[in-house]
DNA sequence: CCTACCGATCGGTAGG
DNA sequence: CCTACCGATCGGTAGG
């Protein structure tokens, strides 16, 4: 039986996940693919590969769903769009989620200034449709850099604790979430 | 020149924020304390006892906080207090919150079990004063639960990008932040 | 994808 | 608090 090199991430995001990096081995990742440990070399260079391809991975997948909001849209609709947006994106594969919000500043500094770079352009869409809620009286805030920390913030640390086969639906969280966020800020 | 046990901890904490747990070596905890690896075991018995030392006391600031807020005040108040004092022992000692935050999963089940059931109490003080609230009709809120997690979300991830020496002061960052969570419930 | 192997380093101990 | 040391394990390579 022959592995991938996305069956090699997908265990791979689950012991980083559940272990984090540092304490997760390559032989753990191997005998949970059911291969030797140096047979993985043959998929991928080394361990912090997989963890970049991982958290790259996750930032781009945040970032497509930002990127994803018709900006003709009205504010308080693009606002729930990138709520419901990053939700779905942690929703859809916690353990990546998981390991981009943990594992980031593991990678080398200048994978590390990549992720970064990514995340602020991120951020950047946030903070555009706060600005522009201001701009157009829907939203009432003195400082949207704070406004956009605050709402990523609560958005960021549903990876901990949301679990998508529970009894809410991401869906549902999102409409809740949306209600709490547009709220907060008018 | 002579280490004392809070020594360790103190840069331990700062290293282990800094890199993780696994990431950091006890030479490393040796070295910034300018002893030998092997004196740090005449004050502790293992790293994993360095570990415990930094969440657990970090586990007990965020109760005492929650602990020592009257009840005999209006629950909008009572909220204030909760969420100035959580940022508050986030802003004290940013390096404990982080590994608090992010490294008490590496403890062994039967500690981490006792973490979690420190966390639970704590969450336990937010969840009993946004159902007040609501039965006041100070707050509406279909999900008290749910409302309770996006709250201490929102107070969590602070960790991750609050700068005590910023330009932003921890009173300051309270009373926006307060601001924001009393217009989320209401 | 496997067998065989390696230098480096890990957390921790003995004994003073 | 130090010197000296240890078994175990780490990420990774050679060569097939």
């Amino acid at each position: 039986m022959s592995i991938s090199k996305t069956d090699i991430l997908s265990v791979a995001g689950t012991l980083f996940s559940e272990q984090g990096y540092h304490g997760t081995t390559m032989r753990e990742i191997a005998r949970a693919c059911d291969v030797k440990d140096a047979s993985l070399y043959s998929h991928i260079k080394s361990k912090e590969e997989i963890l970049w391809e991982i958290v790259s991975r996750s930032a781009h997948l945040f970032l497509a769903g930002a990127r994803s909001v018709p900006q003709s849209l009205a504010i308080r609709e693009q606002m729930k769009l990138l709520i419901s947006g990053h939700l779905e994106v942690i929703a859809r594969d916690p353990q990546y989620a998981t390991v981009f919000f943990g594992e980031w500043r593991v990678l080398a500094p200048e994978l590390r200034n990549e992720i970064k770079a990514l995340r602020d352009t991120y951020e950047g869409y946030f903070q555009r449709v706060i600005e522009e809620g201001v701009r157009q009286g829907i939203f009432q805030v003195t400082n949207t850099r704070l406004a956009c920390l605050f709402v990523l913030s609560a958005l960021n640390w549903t990876y901990q604790w949301f679990d998508p086969q529970g009894p809410l639906s991401v869906e549902q969280l999102a409409v809740h979430y949306a209600t709490f966020i547009v709220r907060a800020l008018s």
